[in-house]
RNA sequence: GGCGGGGUGGCAGAGUGGUUAUGCAGCGGACUGCAAAUCCGUGUACGCCGGUUCGAUUCCGACCUCCGCCUCCA
């Protein structure tokens, strides 16, 4: 049975789909005005792994994950570089979609961008007006009324008298409330805008989100998911306008994904000290970035340095080398105990470090001798979406099956070459020519492990 | 200030009222020409102080400390 941790309520709780066999889960994306970071690589990994174990405990699941492509600072952006606001956006969706597919997150049901859905917000917005919760302001704005909905801050344990009383609300003379929101805003000359009864103008961020997951999921959903940062105020703003326009409960159960953290910090764009996903891809292979993503519970910290990422890389490549001698692959047997023990850590609110490390416990019986299980390593880290290619491809650094001899820079002769020549020479008991051989290929970070019954192979270190 | 989440062995990172997490690194052994890989073995880890308990890292309370949200943010 899947229990999972909800952040309305903060507890775990089985989960039970509200259409039988069913699952819909939406999950914010992101803002494309610039390269996605680690933290962004972080949601589109863990939810595409949560949607694979659902998937894999035979639920059919729909997941949309939103594209926002009209807000304040894309506009702000595409002016600076003087290019017009879809020219921005297209080409940080393409490299969003580049990083993702990099990362092995499979492409969601439905990517919607918010700009498609302007007239289902803007239905929204006169229904929330038409149930008194919206008020068209002195500004221009349209306005959500959050002291007329009951329940405001019950998923951020906030309260509306506390939120007051907080220092750092901006006092917007225009709004009933200082912690009213903008649904739609009256847009300025220049501006990107569409056109309404309430004038010109855009959508306001969270209405984008509301409008798009009642329109591909319907009012009422299963899963909402998103990086913590959004419980408050996004998520909140969500709720009350989806359950102020269709009235029941939006959404069953909410998920949300610790921060990635530099140096015991939150990693985010303005803080400046993020690093986007094709800077670590640059120097470590892509699926290292999601092993050492899963590796982590999806709720906890997780702290980025290039040392953590060695580590996984070391560890990742543990699990190669025991799937290096078995390329098979197949279904998982689930009635195995290792398969029990996976199934019982990812039932447990996706508790993919308790799963990963059965892989490891798999691995080192597949070591000590026990290769049909090996079959089962691949197909349960086929489930987390990792240890799919090749390992030899994987431990030599290659992205193809390794076919072709491999040259490396400055060398006049291939790695197998050289490999040959030492045999020879280990043949004539020529050690020091051999050792030779070795220390030369180890300069140029290629480890050889002779075997007694086959071949030596090589890998990057 | 309000609300919330943490502090686990050298590092990363799970989990649990009493029994080995797991990985990396280290150490000893096996294997090897020597290595590497692999296997076997190996570490009195749970912020501090009280309390509950036969027994607490694991529950309760206080304290110290870190982080997040309260403003755009995955």
């Amino acid at each position: 049975m899947l229990r999972i941790h909800n952040s309305l309520g903060r507890t775990k709780q089985p989960f039970v789909p509200l259409r039988e066999g069913e699952v819909r889960m939406y999950v914010c994306g992101m803002t494309v005005y610039d390269y996605c970071h680690l933290g962004h690589a972080r949601v589109l990994v863990v939810f595409d792994a949560v949607r694979r174990w659902l998937r894999a405990s035979g639920l059919r699941v729909t997941y949309v994950r939103n594209i926002t492509d009209i807000d304040d600072k894309i506009i702000r952006r595409a002016q600076e570089n003087g290019e017009p606001v879809e020219a921005l956006t297209e080409r940080f969706i393409r490299a969003m979609d580049e990083d993702a597919a990099a990362l092995g997150v499979e492409k969601p049901d439905h990517e919607p961008r918010a700009t498609r859905y302007v007239p289902q917000m803007l239905d929204m917005i006169a229904a929330l007006e038409s149930n008194g919760l919206a008020y068209a302001a002195d500004s221009g704005d349209v306005n959500f009324a959050v002291r007329r909905f009951p329940g405001y801050g019950r998923l951020s344990g906030k309260s509306l008298d506390e939120l007051r009383a907080g220092e750092r609300v901006e006092v917007d003379s225009a709004k009933e409330d200082p912690l009213d929101f903008v649904l739609w805003k009256r847009s300025k000359a220049g501006e990107p805008s569409w056109p309404s009864r309430w004038g010109a103008g855009r959508p306001g961020w969270h209405i984008e989100c509301s409008a798009m997951g009642c329109a591909l999921l319907g009012p009422h959903f299963d899963i909402h998911g998103g990086g913590q940062d959004l419980q408050f105020p996004h998520h909140e703003n969500e709720i009350a306008q989806s359950e102020g326009a269709h009235g029941g409960r939006f959404v069953r159960y909410w998920m949300h994904n610790g921060f990635v953290r530099v140096d015991e910090e939150k990693m985010s764009k303005s803080l400046g000290n993020f690093f986007t996903v094709r800077e670590i891809l640059k120097k470590f292979d892509p699926e290292v970035v999601r092993f050492f993503i899963l590796r982590a519970h999806y709720r906890s910290p997780l702290n980025y340095s290039d040392a953590h990422l060695e580590d996984a890389k070391a560890a990742l490549a543990r699990l190669y080398t025991a799937l290096k001698e078995h390329p098979g692959r197949g279904e998982v047997d689930w009635s195995e105990p290792h398969a029990q023990r996976f199934k019982e850590a990812m039932d447990d609110d996706f508790g993919t470090p308790e799963a990963v490390a059965v892989l490891f416990e798999l691995a080192t019986r597949i070591n000590a001798g026990e290769k049909p299980l090996a079959a089962q390593l691949r197909a349960l880290g086929g489930v987390l979406g990792i240890l799919q290619r090749d390992a030899i491809a994987f431990l030599q650094g290659r992205s193809l099956m390794p076919d072709a001899e491999v040259v490396l820079p400055g060398f006049a002769k291939s790695v197998e070459q050289l490999i040959r020549e030492r045999d020879a020479a280990r043949k004539r008991r020529d050690f020091a020519e051999a050792d030779r051989i070795r220390d030369e290929l180890a300069g140029a970070g290629i480890v050889l492990e002779d075997f007694p019954d086959r071949p030596t192979a090589w890998r990057r270190k």
